[in-house]
DNA sequence: CTAAACATTCATTCGTAATACATGTTATTT
DNA sequence: AAATAACATGTATTACGAATGAATGTTTAG
């Protein structure tokens, strides 16, 4: 279970503009901080923009910077406009599904709460929090490695 | 977020048993019942006798059966032993992490705790409640498609 | 001894995330 | 008006790992 390195980097952008609020960043400037490939910020950084999270300006002195304020943006709304989906089982896309016991099992539902339940946490966190530094660390169930 | 086609069918296998419980079923059997891939299946099943969660027995009216009963299996137990990680981010694996910012940031924390919340919740569960049929849907938070 | 079953390893396919590239558009500056 | 610096947008390529397939080994019942 992941989340892509998109959602990844596009949370990183989010996180450099609001230690930057007010101020207008470039994609390189970006590039160069977090050392990554600037062509892949390229694509985040648009489609942050055509959803609303950032405002572009584009020539000369242009540049990008927050849409709204930092502390009214959730985590969890950006985590859901930059993953393709969140579909845990193939169930949960009755589109392709082909299981045979979609109708009779409940796993489905049992993993829709569970990811009710990982959404809404994201949802109480805002990029103001994430970007101030941790606080602790909430890993009260650890995770084993198969 | 998605979770493997291993660990969905991993859950498939031990459904299958939970229903006949007691029973010794093969591989092909449950290939066919569910009309995948018996290599796969062989993989699958091969795990799951490793990590205790299914008896085997080679030879001529061989086959598996749960190891224990399914009203003691956690759906959270299996899920943990099937998924190759829980890496939600890059931050969440020392060894290759290359963030620049990991120390002064706390998404790492906050995708720790929401992480926590999705495998309490199938830890909730076991598989004697999954093989019945489904109450309800728990979909109380809607989930965007970006 | 044979057949039926799982055990185990190796090889291949395939989907898609990740990355790279090329060209277009906009706006500032001189 | 021209040059430049920035984002916009679409296309192509690469790379990784999940998914699948295949082959051989081992065990057990009859």
């Amino acid at each position: 279970m992941r989340l892509t390195l998109y959602s990844d980097y596009s949370l990183r952008v989010l996180l450099y503009l609001s230690h930057k609020e007010g101020e207008t960043v470039t994609i390189t400037e970006l590039a160069d901080f977090y050392k990554i490939s600037r062509n892949h910020l390229v694509k985040v950084v648009h489609n942050l923009g055509i959803n609303g999270f950032i405002a572009t300006s584009r020539g000369k002195h242009g540049g990008i910077r927050l849409a709204r304020p930092a502390h009214e943006i959730t985590v969890g709304e950006v985590v859901r406009y930059t993953e393709p989906d969140f579909d845990l089982l193939e169930c949960f896309n009755p589109e392709t599904d082909q299981c045979v016991i979609t109708n009779t099992c409940s796993l489905k539902s049992m993993l829709f709460e569970a990811r009710s339940a990982f959404i809404k946490v994201l949802d109480r966190y805002t990029l103001a929090e994430a970007a101030a530094k941790a606080p602790s660390e909430f890993r009260s169930i650890p995770i084993l490695q198969g």
